[in-house]
DNA sequence: CGACGGGACGC
DNA sequence: CGACGGGACGC
């Protein structure tokens, strides 16, 4: 019984996974929970070839409860290579069963077990950097309120503490409402996982060191979907043949010239963004030139945005312009391309590595925008008799044509909104009746009136706070929306009550502890 | 009528 | 050094 009920261990997953915040295409992760669930509770021993199952369970089931055993063999010769996955049903266990267990021998097999906590099978036998790190160290929410001693006298209890921090504000030293617990010992961290106070929501923290934002956007934000390379050509790697600066860019016809030239100006060196209509094969398709001043920032474009979804179901293909062709206006087959090699020179600027952060961030929200703008449109759509489709011609110009059933009040073109860090100028206070549209409508309706820092509905909730970087925005927005309907909402829209920092959002701590 | 989210690290 | 199988819901 090497693989003792399978179907037990699929227990409740943690108890504050929102669904809210996970409908569709989580596939890729099903797959990878079902070995990892709870996380790093499956051990990986390197261990004498000799070792059996039998072995093991003797000498690991004291740790707690072992779901599964498994003694890798040679696929052919059913020989043992040495090597042993344990599942723990608890990561705890998992942890002390490491701490106790590696470095010893077990029986009378000389060898010592290496015992360590399990990659992922994506990760495979790929180093990581800073692994012991990332077993020790938890990333936890705490209330605004909560200080490092706060912190720390609720997580001693689960064991020797390295350091607690909490992250604030650079200025003002106001809690960001998160931060870091760091203990010596994996099991003590692991403890603390299980068991601390739910409302904390524990996690394992990343690394910190990130290597690459680069995909970070598309990941963890549910306007987004996720970037493949399949379909269009191969993966080049990164690699830029001859220099190239220009990109033959498709988009779906719904795309507008400003929303695509937002999306590339985002990454830096932009010269040039012309988007015109073409019809081939009976579709009618968006095709640009996109221009940059240097080789690095072109390639990263394409890099980052062929194949994105934008908006999604909608891939773009991004190509370097002579990649695979050369000179040729038409090619045969399918896409044939506005493919003119040329090199518009400049310097070789590599786009700065502290950009990135805020471009992952300026990319999530202009994409989130222009998306609301596209869905918009076709849900203005769906709801005339037309029967046209998203991206007929007719919605090129969405940004300034006055829809009705998407927004009873004329609405001035899109504009992109403030960065994220701007100074919160005024505050407003939304109300929607009966229920609030989707958030992408109220982000694209209240980014348009200029300098939106951020706009969001409580939970559940019919009401929301949309913040701004200048009254002069926000004012207008009063005026313009008060008492109107996006997409079947009626809003009200008023100056919001300036926000209560003290007390009033307090979350209790349940100081119970349960081993 | 209505009133306050999520969260990823400054040195 | 040392990284991924076999079996398969349960009404």
């Amino acid at each position: 019984m090497s693989s003792s009920d399978k179907g037990s261990r699929r227990h409740d997953s943690r108890e504050s996974r929102d669904s809210y915040h996970m409908h569709n295409s989580e596939g890729r992760f099903n797959k990878e929970s079902k070995y990892d669930d709870p996380p790093h509770s499956r051990l990986f021993i390197v261990c004498g070839k000799s070792i059996t199952e039998e072995d093991f369970r003797e000498h690991f089931s004291k740790y707690g409860t072992i779901e599964e055993i498994w003694v890798v063999k040679d696929r052919v010769t059913e020989e043992p290579k040495g090597v042993t996955y344990i599942k723990f049903s608890k990561t705890s266990e998992a942890a002390l069963a490491m701490e106790e267990m590696n470095g010893r021998c077990i029986g009378n097999h000389p060898r010592p077990l290496k015992v360590l906590i399990a990659h992922s099978r994506e990760q495979g036998s790929r180093r990581e950097i800073n692994e012991e790190e990332r077993l020790l160290r938890l990333f936890v929410v705490v209330p605004k309120t909560l200080n490092e001693s706060d912190l720390r006298e609720h997580f001693s209890q689960f064991g020797d503490i390295d350091y607690v921090s909490i992250v604030r504000e650079r200025g003002t030293r106001e809690s960001k409402g998160f931060g870091y617990v760091k203990y010596h010992r994996m099991s003590h961290t692991a403890k603390a996982f299980e068991n601390c106070d739910r409302s904390f929501k524990p996690v394992f923290a990343d690394p910190k060191p990130q290597k690459d934002s680069k995909m970070d956007v598309f990941r963890g934000n549910n306007d987004m979907r996720e970037m493949r390379n399949d379909g269009f050509g191969v993966d080049s790697g990164g690699l830029n043949p001859d220099g190239v600066t220009r990109l033959t860019v498709i988009a779906s016809p719904s795309v507008n010239q400003d929303q695509l030239w937002r999306l590339f100006d985002l990454i830096p060196g932009l010269d040039y963004c012309d988007l015109r209509k073409d019809r081939k094969s009976g579709q009618t398709r968006g095709v640009a030139n996109v221009v940059y001043n240097n080789i690095q920032s072109a390639t990263y474009a394409r890099d980052k945005l062929h194949g994105f979804e934008y908006p999604p179901g909608q891939r773009l293909i991004v190509k370097l312009d002579g990649h695979s062709h050369h000179d040729m206006p038409q090619c045969s087959g399918a896409p044939s391309l506005a493919l003119v090699s040329a090199n518009a020179g400049g310097g070789a600027r590599p786009p700065p590595n502290n950009i990135q952060q805020d471009l992952a961030t300026q990319l999530a929200e202009t994409i989130a925008q222009a998306t609301s703008l596209i869905q918009a449109a076709g849900l203005s759509q769906q709801g005339g008799s037309s029967g046209a489709m998203i991206g007929s011609p007719s919605s090129g110009g969405v940004g300034e044509t006055y829809n009705p059933s998407y927004c009873s009040v004329k609405l001035p073109p899109p504009q992109p909104l403030a960065p994220v860090d701007s100074q919160v100028v005024e505050r407003l206070f939304i109300v929607c009746h009966p229920s609030p549209p989707p958030l992408y409508a109220l982000k694209d309706v209240f980014g348009r009136f200029g300098n939106l820092i951020d706009i969001y509905m409580l939970n559940g909730k019919t009401f929301g706070y949309a913040k701004y970087a200048s009254k002069e925005s926000a004012d207008k927005a009063i005026m313009v929306l008060h008492g109107q309907e996006v997409l079947g909402a009626r809003m009200k829209v008023m100056e919001a009550d300036p926000h209560d920092k003290n007390d009033s959002g307090r979350k209790r701590l349940r100081m119970d502890d349960q081993n």
